[in-house]
DNA sequence: GAGCCGTGGCG
DNA sequence: TCGCCAAGGCT
């Protein structure tokens, strides 16, 4: 739980990037003063009187302050921040961009021995793209989702075509790049590039809907009330909103977690518009489940991990054996799937029915 | 905008 | 046990 040392590693690029040290940001981040005459026209904090909605406008009230939850929150990232490889201060963009991907829907302890991998094989993009896609795919192991392998791949090869080899600083180009949604783009540019932008995750939405709106889970949906929310809340200065948006984001992740809150870690509990509104329950509908046993995706992941595993082409037979017993009276279900993975581009069809990853 | 796309760990 | 959930994006 120790913060990284940021003096360590010498910035080895002089692109414009992220401060280069944590003390870089904390001068950034020196200018909160929850006093300061310039704070008087901050939306204030304060418990929505009735029926909250995530990004209805900020109340006033004499409550907490915007600037007063931001020192609180950057105070306890500082203290409590996990060490991540991503965040090492001279960490290059390129590997932030692969953290990003990789943690889309994936846990970061099943991400860190895989990104260690890509890192140290492909350290820049053109390393990845001068690769057949195939080799992404197989190297991606068992964080699921493929296709972001794919279009991962893809993104290495555009930035080597249209940048130059590096990852873009603009926000409009890494929206462009193939896999960078909405979410991303800020990341990177936040992350990598110590950009203002309003990083909207699952643990911000949440932060978020708890906090200010009083409400324990966030929309199925991004709404426009939340960005708009997002951005209001963003520090003025581009250091300090960088280290605000990962802050905000960790605190989701470690304290204001989706199941079992910890309000009693929390260094904003005694602001909190939901814990004082007495913690009720989601009156939304119930979060669809996703099923599992017998679809698609587990056809094509068994079909996907036969593949990965062998480096030779598999025929027919042998890819039929990998799929699951319940799958295998459904061949019609089994060649929708291996049909599906060819459109998509993670399988590769050979004469004489046999497959492989893309070359 | 709803549905789809992997995988594994945890309460 | 098993449903829920994990730094989303794309169609």
């Amino acid at each position: 739980m120790s913060p990284t040392t940021g003096a360590k590693h010498p910035a080895p690029s002089s692109r414009p990037r992220k401060p280069a040290t944590r003390e870089a940001n904390r001068r950034a981040d020196g200018a909160a003063t929850s006093t300061s005459p310039q704070n008087q026209g901050d939306p204030t904090l304060a418990v929505p009187s009735s029926a909250p909605r995530q990004g209805d406008p900020i109340p006033a009230g004499p409550t907490a302050s915007k600037s007063t939850l931001h020192r609180k929150i950057l105070a306890w990232y500082d203290a409590n921040q996990r060490d991540l490889p991503w965040r090492e201060p001279d960490c290059p963009p390129w590997h932030i961009l692969i953290s990003e991907i990789m943690l889309q829907q994936t846990p970061v302890n099943r991400v860190l021995p895989v990104w260690r991998e890509w890192v140290e094989r492909w350290p820049t993009p053109k390393h990845l793209a001068a690769e057949g896609p195939g080799e992404a795919i197989r190297a991606w192991g068992r964080l699921g989702y493929p296709r972001r392998a794919l279009r991962l791949h893809a993104a290495a090869q555009a930035i080597v075509e249209r940048h130059g080899g590096e990852v873009p600083t603009d926000h409009t180009e890494l929206l462009a790049l193939p896999g960078i949604g909405s979410y991303t783009a800020a990341a990177v540019a936040s992350f990598a590039f110590g950009q203002r932008h309003a990083v909207l995750d699952t643990n911000v939405r949440r932060v978020f809907a708890r906090t200010v709106t009083g409400i324990e889970y966030p929309p199925t949906a991004v709404t426009a009330a939340e960005t708009r929310l997002a951005t209001e809340l963003l520090p003025s200065h581009d250091a300090r909103a960088a280290r605000w948006a990962v802050a905000v984001m960790e605190l989701g992740a470690l304290v204001c977690t989706a199941r079992s809150p910890k309000c009693g870690d929390c260094p904003v509990s005694d602001q909190c518009a939901w814990l004082r509104a007495g913690s009720p329950a989601h009156s939304g509908p119930a979060r669809k489940g996703q099923a599992w046993a017998g679809t698609d995706r587990q056809i094509r992941g068994a079909l996907l991990a036969a593949l990965r595993k062998s480096r030779e082409p598999l025929s027919h037979p042998q890819l039929v054996i990998e799929v699951p017993d319940s799958a295998l009276r459904e061949p019609t279900q089994r060649g929708r799937c291996l049909s599906g993975l060819i459109e998509d581009g993670l399988v590769e069809p050979l004469p004489g029915q046999r497959y492989q990853l893309p070359e």
